[in-house]
DNA sequence: CGAATCTATGAAAACATTTGCAAAACTATT
DNA sequence: AATAGTTTTGCAAATGTTTTCATAGATTCG
């Protein structure tokens, strides 16, 4: 049986100094002050340390006040092509500084959202993230009674209860209107998501709505439509508007995935975009812009949003001074081969 | 100041246990083994965790021999179509068991993984999964030295050295390139993205060129492209093949992102899928049964892969009896609008 | 050469929790 | 009312690490 093994198997600290012919204080200040030791009992230790296979315990260390160098992030879905973008860059970010992220989806349920956050809690996280500003009043009130620092990923709104980065939605909206506004279009369809538990969509759509009736357009019910985020529902979805031979000439999405579902659409009923259709979507996902045609749409920086997020959960961690506790980031409309000025 | 906080400003054991008027014991049974308890005295311990907005401490827990209940994940990249199909569901099954998901991701550098597993180590993830099964022996080193149940995802192999889950992508691209060859195409392209470091996408391609060798196809040098995974790299690399005068009746992508590209760039190019051109892909993505035309490719059931996996690594946690150690899923031909019997 | 100063190392307390063991508080049985 | 048995609770040790304080050696200097 090795005597260099704890209770579970693994080495820890008492083997290495054991193995290495030193203290375990000397093991522990090889690891967290490495200028206070002799270089030669550095290497002792180093060389222990491989010799009995040593990997540090964080959750001993967690246990002295230490962080835990984790961040949690909460999202309604990693399935999905905005917010992978999103967390890949957000994660990137962290690792960069030595974080680890932790990640948990609750599928669009805020309830299973506060569920979540308690969950990472428990891990006593360092800092967590969350999507949108809606949530539930128990998972604001959880994060402002446990003061742990938080940050909100995708909305900006000025006031908003927690920090926050990301773009304003209702303005996303605004403009992706004032585009079709803008080439001439008046007969607008409107698909969007779920609007519920979801500010994000309830945002852009609102900002939407807004802009055409200020322009004195009004959308029929049947032109109104909702579909899930999701390339398939969204073709079935617009199918039947495009169908009826009182159809309008451009059809604004919620997102790019709906757009390139409504793309398809079109194309499978033999209408030509943009010659027949404008389509114009949210979000500029990756693609959009090679896709055929190429889809006209709100370009949101998913990748700096993640990354600027990021730094501003890690700086709140590390106590910095005061740093601007929201950012917005700046949404740009990239007119592209989908959407056409009406003749 | 408040007297229910410990050190680090957050209330612990002790606070409970003073503002319920009971010992510490009693609240930590009363999480643990709530059935020793009387009802009376659960209830005022449930109550004074409440008052005192207690969240229990995992950290504390893993130091008696407690499991940490989470999971490590080490991936390529997150933002991948794929990838993130897997991600969401083998994180929802753990979920669904009590666990919590960390996440890393190493941007195909084998080096890179290795460091990013040491740091899950150090995290004590109770289990470890990575994807494929091309690793640096350092990494297959550490996992066994450690000891930690571990599952390698997405390419099935006999006899590997890891328990593994996913599909045999050799078989992928022989599959792939035999529906071409069944279609009666001689002239194949070939756009692959690079194999170093990427054991799936380099087993797909032997798979294919030697499904091509016996039937007595070859590939001219410049009908074999690389492409990364991105529609844009992809369309523009093979626009180039397309433009030629003397081009393949049939392109084989490595996946469904490049099949996309080639869609777009012969489209660009004023070329028709499937009249003038095949295009075949591997994967099956979300929405490549909805694009225009529908891709044929070859389907990998992520969804699923990722649900087993974590079943797999969630049972070697508990210890349960010899489950077994590979996990082949199927690979099953879609067969659709985008490729097409040569005349 | 002895005192003073530095440098390198070790001993032990502290961190938040779990758990084996023992004591206390009830219940049931005579 | 005393005893035996059962249920409920508390005490204290243990977990792996960091850190403060103390001490042993090494170095400098008059």
């Amino acid at each position: 049986m090795n005597k260099d093994l704890n209770s579970k198997g693994k080495p820890d600290i008492v083997a290495v100094a054991k193995a290495a012919g030193v203290s375990i204080s000397t093991v522990s200040r090889s690891f967290n002050h490495p200028e206070l030791l002799k270089p030669a009992t550095r290497k002792k230790i180093d060389r222990a340390v491989q010799r009995v296979g040593y990997i540090r315990n964080r959750a001993a260390q967690v246990m002295h006040g230490r962080r835990t160098a984790t961040i949690g992030l909460v999202v309604p879905t990693i399935d999905n092509a905005i917010f992978a973008e999103l967390i890949q860059s957000f994660s990137a970010e962290l690792d960069a500084n030595g974080f680890t992220m932790l990640i948990a989806s609750h599928g669009f349920d805020l309830d299973r959202e506060y569920q979540m956050l308690r969950k990472l809690m428990e891990h006593r996280v360092d800092g967590i993230a969350v999507i949108g500003l809606e949530h539930s009043e128990a998972s604001y009130k959880l994060i402002e009674q446990q003061d742990l620092p938080a940050v909100a990923i995708w909305n900006y709104a000025q006031g908003a209860r927690l920090p926050c980065v990301g773009v304003q939605n209702l303005k996303a909206g605004r403009m992706a209107a004032q585009h079709l506004l803008d080439l001439g279009h008046r007969d607008i369809g409107l698909i969007f998501p779920e609007t519920d538990g979801n500010d994000r969509a309830k945002d852009r759509l609102l900002g939407a709505s807004e802009a055409l009736q200020r322009a004195g357009v009004e959308v029929p019910a049947d032109w109104q439509l909702e579909a899930p985020y999701n390339i398939a529902e969204a073709k079935r979805a617009s199918a039947s508007m495009l169908r009826h031979s009182s159809r309008p000439t451009a059809i604004l999405c919620g997102n790019d995935i709906i757009a390139q579902g409504v793309l398809f659409a079109a194309r499978s009923g033999g209408l030509d975009v943009p010659r027949d259709l404008s389509v114009m979507g949210i979000g500029d996902f990756k693609g959009s812009a090679e896709f055929e045609p190429s889809i006209s749409t709100i370009r949101i920086p998913a990748r700096q949003i993640g990354i600027v997020a990021a730094k501003l959960i890690l700086d709140s961690v590390a106590n910095l001074p005061e740093n601007p506790n929201a950012f917005e980031c700046d949404l740009v409309l990239a007119a592209r081969g989908s959407t056409i000025r009406i003749k």
